[in-house]
DNA sequence: TTTAGTATTGAGAATTAATCTCAATAAAAT
DNA sequence: ATTTTATTGAGATTAATTCTCAATACTAAA
């Protein structure tokens, strides 16, 4: 795993009273290595192919950590299962979702970014994360 | 319940070979009269303690019809339960939601649309439904 | 490096929103 | 009024997630 990546994540560690153990070094590992929008259950299943082990109750748990701390996004696509994608140092973007074939495709816009922006200064709500998810159906589908 | 409604709620049920049930009609009055961010179990406790007999089963399946054919819109807030609000007419609008007190503010801004719009025709992407959901403290809370 | 102190883990139980089952019932069509 | 068809309710079921707690693994201090 890239040091700087590891170091941040002993510091949050540290910071917070929590141990660095196999089984979150693991599940960062895996999050860094495939990027996606990822299940819990995904990353648990991966993680025991490879090997490693590490119970669903504690996916869950890491999951819970680096999200607070900013490693991982958390994604509610509506369908009642959660997904969490690699987010630190990466660019922010939003997603679109096909309600035909599940893809997740990604996009980009800043003048989005900067009304949302200026809407919760206006408004005097302090931001902390967003959501926007356009539902519909991608260009496969409509084929 | 207004006549214009019902009959609209009267034309998608035949449509659909559903049926005009006094739990349908009992779910969707509720939902026009007391305007907001409902969970289902709100809604089944109203309608119960109205004297009105229906059940928690009843209230999920009516939700989901009203939502399919736009007399509802169904929110996503993160927390595991879905919300329910009345649309049919009104003007659209998002939300901003307080992680501290769990107020739900509505915001507007046609701009965000058009270039959401934009980007959709750009990508050509059927654009069906959206979520824009802002996270953060609201006013009150910040003190 | 040993020990003492504290946090973490895993297996399975518990929780919880939502959905499903199916016999009894109610609405619509004839 | 009768027949046909959809709906309802009670409780069982599902499925994602969280919880429990004894056994285990990390960390820091001696």
């Amino acid at each position: 795993m890239d040091k700087k990546i590891l170091n941040k994540f002993k510091a949050v560690l540290k910071k917070e009273q929590l141990k660095l153990t196999k089984q979150r070094h693991a599940v960062l590992a895996n999050m860094i290595k495939s990027k996606g929008h990822r299940e819990c259950d995904e990353i648990y299943d991966q993680l025991k192919s490879n090997g490693e082990n590490v119970s669903r109750a504690t996916v869950y748990r890491t999951v819970a950590i680096l999200e607070k701390y900013g490693f991982l996004r958390k994604l509610e696509l509506g369908d009642g299962r959660a997904r969490y994608e690699y987010k630190l140092g990466l660019d922010h973007h939003d997603h679109m979702v096909c309600i035909e074939c599940g893809q997740i495709i990604e996009f980009v816009n800043s003048e989005i970014e900067l009304l949302q922006d200026k809407i919760c200064i206006d408004m005097n709500f302090k931001l902390v994360r967003h959501i926007h998810q356009l539902f519909g159906v991608c260009e496969i589908c409509q084929n």
